[in-house]
DNA sequence: GCCGTTTTCGGCCCGACTGTTTTCAGTCG
């Protein structure tokens, strides 16, 4: 049966086919608007599909027509349009879109005209010089098409947000230097705090916009000048990533901010939504006619929406406008909320810092209660602990509380989920633990029955408190186990276990439509670094970004609350 | 292909920039 994503990912195959042989663009956009949709569901469409009491149209943007289609996949694993399909487009030619500066138009003519069916062929007719004699088709044409090419053979894929901060940072404070800036703000999906960036936007309110330009020109990591108008600049970095700056006006700033924050799916519906007043919403402002309205800040932009403010983690156009519509907007979590940190790492394994060293940076930075949840001996590279190992380390935790004030420590583990299933130590060592994350780190390639069954069993240990990583992707380098979430959350919810949101920017798992799935069977989630060094203990507002995408509140996180009360909300025995 | 107290037909978000064009199409965000 195919999952939500399988079934969103068909759908953009088939708005990408479409989209190549010059179909209706609404008809493509209907595809593409369904996919996301799926893509963003917190339950599996499969499940809606066999309930005979609910309706697959009662899902915005799902009609009669793709309803059909859905119940096609759900029964029959395929959907005959997309085989037809993939019968006219040689899938080779797909790729051809993908190529920076060459949209379906263009592509279709390449392949039409010059029957180009690869990425091989296409620079090869480049090279020769065809492509310039088509109609629409130039030197320069040709010439970006190789560059698109180039840059798609060594271009890496989108950026960690993490690293995409670093560079923020670098950028702005080099911009904010430049004489006669006033505003500057990054938007886009930086702003929104996406777990990865494709590109940066930022936007400047300035007494000499070309002087912005002249210095963004200069930065140190720009390699090339993609374009300049009189508003708009692009640069290329070194990183291969794309930087957009653009100058507006202070009148426009909040309305430039909000529309290159995005998402364009948010703002698709705010245009909507102005068209449906008589006005218009552009980058420029809110108008009645040619009557500005609204624009100096993004506030007074929803508020002349009759829109209240949305956090830009929320605007993804999944549930924010129900939310304002109900009066209901929730109040996302934030950084300050978080009061203990349930997972990390000392020298006792392969932590970087002492038991000793990550309390007092605990402290140090606010929390009232850590759990010192070192490995498992499974995982041997890293010095994992036997049984009695990890009891001397809880010796050493009850005589370090018994010295601290207003601070615990508590007894924890992570304690490794065995490939054949079962934990890695012995329950009468697990229940003198006071916190047990249980996690996935051999045998991830299992098949989906197996890797699951290992998962729901540790979920039905009573000494297991928690699932770490529950998918164990890494951004951009390892996909996520073939784990059946929706058998997670049943069991997670049935034995009152929490799920781990891993703060590490590589990981950032459960991911933000994950968490939503989960708080919706009102399963609490913990916010963790697995911080293996001082530093790492930073890295919670990663997560805590991750958390907001979800649309979390502060109720919704389990270690925003004292350990005494978590405990409470605990299945297990909890110490 | 979806959607609807102005509509079951005729809409569907908007603008900057580039290149190939002498008035605009394509791409991008």
């Amino acid at each position: 049966m195919p999952t939500n994503a399988e079934i969103a990912d068909i759908f953009d195959q088939v708005a990408d086919l479409l989209e190549f042989q010059n179909a209706n663009a609404f008809r493509v956009r209907a595809y593409r608007n369904a996919a996301r949709t799926i893509t963003n569901l917190t339950e599996p469409l499969a499940g809606i599909a066999a309930d005979a009491n609910r309706k697959l149209t009662d899902i915005d943007g799902i009609g009669a027509d793709l309803a059909t289609k859905i119940k096609q996949l759900v029964e029959t694993g395929s959907m005959p349009m997309l085989t037809e399909l993939q019968a006219q487009v040689p899938a080779s030619v797909l790729a051809l879109v993908r190529v920076a500066g060459l949209g379906p138009k263009k592509a279709a003519a390449l392949h039409k005209e010059l029957g180009i069916n690869s990425l091989d062929e296409l620079r090869q007719a480049c090279v020769d010089q065809k492509v310039r004699a088509l109609k629409g088709f130039g030197a320069k044409t040709e010439a970006t098409i190789l560059a698109g090419l180039d840059l798609a053979s060594t271009s890496q894929d989108r950026m960690l947000w993490a690293e995409a901060d670093e560079i923020v940072a670098a950028v702005r404070a080099y911009l904010a230097e430049c004489p006669g800036v006033e505003q500057l703000e990054a938007a886009g999906s930086y702003r929104r705090g996406k777990e990865t960036v494709g590109d940066l936007d930022f936007l400047v309110t300035a007494t000499d916009g070309n002087a912005v330009m002249d210095r963004l020109a200069s930065f140190g990591g720009v390699t090339q000048i993609i374009g300049r108008g009189d508003t708009k600049m692009s640069v290329r970095l070194r990183t291969g990533m794309q930087v957009d700056l653009r100058v507006v006006p202070a009148e426009s700033f909040g309305a430039a901010l909000q529309y290159f924050t995005g998402s364009k799916e948010h703002n698709v519906v705010l245009r909507g939504r102005a068209k449906d007043r008589g006005l218009k919403l552009n980058e420029y402002g809110v108008f009645r006619g040619d009557e500005f309205i609204a624009g100096r800040t993004e506030e007074e932009v929803y508020r002349a929406l009759e829109l209240p403010y949305f956090p830009p983690e929320m605007r993804e156009s999944r549930g924010e406008f129900d939310w304002a519509a109900q009066g209901e907007l929730p109040r996302l979590i934030e950084l300050g909320d978080l009061v203990g940190d349930l997972h990390m790492h000392t020298t006792e394994t392969d932590g970087k810092a002492s038991l000793e060293e990550m309390v007092a940076a605990a402290q140090a930075r606010g929390l009232r209660y850590i759990a010192i949840t070192d490995h498992s001996q499974r995982v041997s590279m890293a010095n994992g602990l036997n049984g009695e190992r990890a009891r001397r380390q809880w010796e050493q935790i009850d005589r370090l509380n018994a010295k601290l004030k207003d601070f615990r420590v508590l007894k924890g583990i992570e304690c490794d989920i065995l490939e054949k299933g079962g934990m890695d130590l012995p329950d009468d060592v697990l229940r003198e633990a006071d916190w047990v994350v249980a996690s996935v780190h051999y045998g991830q390639n299992q098949p989906r029955e197996q890797i699951t069954r290992r998962i729901i069993d540790a979920l039905r240990n009573p000494y297991v408190s928690a699932i770490a990583h529950p998918t164990g992707r890494l951004i951009n380098r390892r996909k996520a186990y073939e784990v059946d979430l929706d058998e997670v959350y049943a069991v997670a919810k049935a034995e009152r276990k929490f799920l781990e949101l891993n703060a590490n920017p590589w990981r950032l798992d459960l991911d933000d439509v994950a968490c939503a799935a989960a708080k919706r069977h009102g399963i609490p989630i913990v916010i963790s670094t697995d911080a293996h060094s001082v530093r790492d203990l930073d890295k919670m507002r990663y997560g805590v970004l991750q958390a907001r995408r979800a649309g979390l509140t502060k109720k919704d996180v389990a270690n925003t609350r004292p350990w005494d009360e978590l405990r409470t909300l605990l299945g297990s025995h909890g110490g």
